[in-house]
RNA sequence: GGUCGCGUAGCUCAGCUGGAUAGAGCAUCUGCCUUCUAAGCAGACGGUCAUAGGUUCGAAUCCUAUCGCGAUCACCA
């Protein structure tokens, strides 16, 4: 395999040694602009010739024309050139792109950069064991699967995991709920899959409580609380609204329940543990279901009940170091106002751990598990204080891992409507939102009979790998920080900007390699490459650089978003030029060549998000 | 109030470290299937890039201020 040099570098260094020797100065190469002519010029690669107007005293046009002179001179790459304003258009040589087609067209781990020796851990999901998985959920598993995949492809051994928040009075709610209304009933006796199953009985606690508290609000002590506390003006209405906490913590007999069945949770209670177990397996039975319909795992998981206790020697070793201090009441803090972010308790005046405390101690459990040199969050961004406290705290600690964690930190889901509330009954629930572009997907290709003649067990096959390409494009082509706009009509569409698109440029490809008989080819006699195909060679040549800039930021939707851009050109190519029936056999072979790793690039790329290809749809 | 994020077409979103006339999709309208899969292609319509200053040869992009939306500022996790 021949390699190619790079042609950016190489551009940029041509021009850094024209300008060097037409105008004695020296400019940096890496400074020099080069990018991707526009459509409508002439040209593959323009250099911006503005920042030379300075060393050369001339007009831009008149460098520009000096330049690509020099260029066409002395890099063999460079055939042609045009001058429009100050900008010099290069054309590159057809030579140039045969060989770098030749090279890669059958290179399968192309845009895979090689091992770089170094761990990093992707933690995602980490959800409550209280009810059911949902969109949120769902935005946030699958950035944390394909950063994951991204940081693999970008050269590093990835460690999968989510922490399992099993514990808490959250789970105690739907404990006791069934404990006390569920007469022994299961998943199995309702047909219920078995986490909806639990999540039943967490809305039941709630709504359980709420008739309690109507109930209570009426009663002389309700009266006298809301006469008592009420501000100005306030109606009963909107003054038990907020105070529905402070009752679920001193009246309620529901919560007094749920708080005690918290402590005999933590007293390690027999009763309450077989409980808590045997519901907690059903939730992750429920998740596990879940999680393979959306075709992602975790390689580690970390249990909230197991990592609650965690972080206490950090406070004592913290607290040697003089990082941490304690105050009189016997709680133990850390002064992060220099770094502009406040103090923060750490171990509370009883010695117990808050949640600060526990990722603390965590980040250290999963270094001595791992080894890792760098840990990624994918968690929502109403966290992001707590992750630079976190981030801070571990800095200040001198762990060695500190100054390589990122918080992927990204915006919420709405919906058209507006927020989604578990309290309103606007939380878009997983499994049905999978459900329902499952049978979107399956109306579709009923229609179009493509599939008619396939096995049911292999069209369902193809039906899952479109419908979760829909669902799962139409989420990860949002920049993460953003918030976004679920809309679930748009979201099972499968035309225009949609994982179905950018599979069926796969599929159209496949079905010509399928006819083609013969798919390799001499080439070397192609002549004058049309302007699509170098269109889709410019952009197959700056994949391996997007993966890499894809990891550092953090950001799947350049990938999906490339996706989409190379299945476009790829479709207006076919449309406009026959690969076939092509005017010769070389045009043919090298348009086969093309057509392969276009359809070798979609299938890694779109894999990075999660999504596989049908072999046709 | 402090801090952080966001604000681009009717709607959903691109626009990389500043570069050419700000781009897609959806929606609406119009063409193109006897030719490699029409989940496609082409065209029309649609913009004071929140606002005002500043830096620059050049600003949607960088800086400042203002406005709007959101999050956060718990001995909850």
């Amino acid at each position: 395999m021949t390699t190619i040099a790079n042609i950016f570098t190489s551009l940029q260094m041509g021009v850094a040694n024209a300008v060097k020797s037409l105008y004695a100065t020296h400019f940096p190469a890496e400074k020099v602009t080069i990018s991707p002519t526009r459509k409508e010029f002439v040209g593959d690669y323009t250099v911006v010739v503005f920042p030379f107007s300075k060393a050369a005293k001339k007009k831009p046009e008149a460098i520009g024309e000096d330049l690509g002179n020099y260029l066409k001179d002395h890099l063999a790459e460079v055939t042609d050139f045009n001058v429009i304003k100050g900008f010099l258009n290069l054309v590159i040589s057809d030579e140039y792109w045969k060989n770098f087609l030749l090279a890669n067209s059958e290179n399968d781990s192309y845009g895979k950069q090689p091992s770089n020796g170094k761990k990093v851990m992707v933690e995602y999901s980490s959800p409550n064991t209280n009810k059911p998985l949902h969109l949120g959920h769902i935005r946030n598993i699958l950035l944390g699967w394909s950063s994951a995949q991204l940081f693999e492809a970008a050269g590093y051994e990835v460690i999968k995991t989510q922490i399992v928040n099993d514990r808490g009075i959250a789970v105690c709610k739907s404990m006791l709920a069934w404990q006390k209304f569920g007469e022994g009933a299961t998943p199995e006796s309702e047909g219920m899959k078995s986490d909806h199953f639990v999540g039943k009985y967490y809305v039941l606690f709630d709504q359980k409580l709420r008739a309690e508290y109507e109930i209570w609000q009426k009663t002389e002590k309700g009266k006298a609380v809301y006469a008592e506390k009420h501000k100005e003006a306030q109606e009963p209405v909107a003054f038990f609204k907020s105070y529905k906490n402070t009752y679920f913590n001193e009246y309620s007999e529901l919560g007094k329940e749920a708080r005690e069945m918290l402590l005999a949770w933590e007293a390690n209670n027999p009763a309450v543990r077989a409980l808590w177990k045997k519901m907690n397996q059903w939730v992750y039975e429920g998740f596990g279901a879940t999680y393979e319909k959306l075709g992602v795992h975790f390689d580690k998981n970390y249990y909230e009940s197991d990592t609650y206790i965690l972080g206490k020697e950090t406070v004592e070793k913290g607290l040697a170091q003089g990082i941490f201090y304690e105050k009189e009441d016997g709680s133990t803090w850390i002064d992060l106002t220099d770094a502009k972010l406040d103090h923060k308790i750490v171990l509370r005046a009883d010695g117990t751990s808050v949640y600060l405390t526990q990722d603390l101690g965590t980040a250290q459990l999963r270094y001595q598990d791992f080894g890792v040199d760098s840990m990624i969050y994918v968690v929502g961004d109403e966290q992001n204080y707590h992750f630079k406290v976190l981030f801070e705290s571990l800095k200040r600690l001198g762990e060695p891992y500190a100054d390589a964690l990122y918080h992927l930190s990204y915006g919420m889901v709405d919906l058209p409507t507006g927020k989604m509330k578990s309290r309103e009954g606007t939380v878009v629930d997983a499994d049905d939102l999978i459900a329902e572009v499952m049978s979107e997907a399956r109306k579709n290709v009923e229609q179009r009979g493509e599939l008619a003649e396939l096995a049911e067990a292999a069209r369902v096959e193809i039906i899952r790998k479109i419908a979760l390409a829909a669902l799962k494009f139409f989420i990860v082509k949002v920049q993460p920080q953003k918030r976004m706009v679920f809309n679930p009509k748009e979201s099972v569409d499968m035309q225009g900007q949609t994982g179905p698109y950018v599979q069926n440029a796969y599929v159209r490809i496949q079905s010509i390699l399928r006819k083609a008989g013969e798919t390799q080819g001499d080439f070397s006699t192609y002549a004058r490459l049309q302007d699509l195909e170098k269109d889709l060679l410019t952009k197959l040549y700056a994949y391996p650089d997007l993966v890499k800039t894809a990891a550092d930021n953090l950001d799947p939707s350049e990938i999906a978003n490339y996706c989409y851009d190379l299945a476009k050109s790829f479709h207006k190519f076919y449309h406009d030029h026959s690969i076939l029936r092509a005017e010769s056999e070389a045009a043919k072979y090298f348009r086969l060549a093309l057509s392969k790793m276009i359809a070798q690039v979609l299938e890694s790329a779109m894999l990075l998000l999660g999504i596989e290809m049908p072999e046709r749809m």
